[in-house]
DNA sequence: TTATATACATAATTCACTTAGGTAATCTAT
DNA sequence: ATAGATTACCTAAGTGAATTATGTATATAA
């Protein structure tokens, strides 16, 4: 598992590039997406993700659709336009930051 | 410049992998290293760094000389064994992280 | 039927950072 | 000369994204 500390400020990246690539998904499918992706050394914590997705919402970058099943109730998210380039942005931004501690590190990354 | 929040967790790793690189350094003098290796992309604050130093220092990865030029005083850091072998591990951590969000995120990074 | 998994949520706390403030010496341009 | 920029150290208050802890409820497998 990774030390935590480096994941801060990684988590509405990853949960907008998710959603990206995927189009629609709800809160725990995320979780498992993640734990999948990353060969079980990431996990999301709920009280970090719910916070984390409310707070996209608000600012505009997602939608959300409740899905009942029986009496199971899902809450699917989708980007707005304004969260796909959004989203598009992040990667970019983090791509960029990879390269730049490439460089005050001085090795070379992944 | 950089999202100062993707920085968070990263402070220690770059002050741990640049001492073990130059050997010696003062404070000032790391801004300034950084600023340059990053091409003035990354800023570390005072108020960041000199903390940080000192808790590096408690905890024995660092120790310290204090070095008088006139009425000019430096402190210089350099790595104890213990500290070397921590810069060691946080690189590893750290590029270790890369691949994961790599995974993660989907993309190729750097 | 009991533990595990699915599925949502929030409140209290933590802690690495930013912002803001302070002191003092040295250099540079006018 | 001296004003402003740079060098060089430091700490305290505040922020905010995370963790930790807790709660509710349904579905499933042992």
């Amino acid at each position: 598992m990774h030390s935590s500390e480096l994941l801060k400020g990684t988590l509405q990246t990853i949960l907008l590039k998710l959603l990206k690539d995927q189009g629609k998904m709800y809160g725990y499918e995320i979780t498992q997406r993640v734990k999948e992706l990353s060969e079980g050394r990431l996990a999301l914590t709920e009280g970090a993700l719910y916070p984390t997705l409310h707070k996209l919402e608000a600012e505009g970058f997602l939608e959300t659709e409740i899905v009942t099943m029986g009496k199971r109730v899902r809450k699917y998210y989708t980007l707005t336009a304004e969260g796909r380039n959004t989203a598009r942005d992040r990667v970019i931004e983090f791509a960029d930051f990879i390269r730049t501690m490439s460089n005050v590190l001085q090795v070379k990354l992944s």
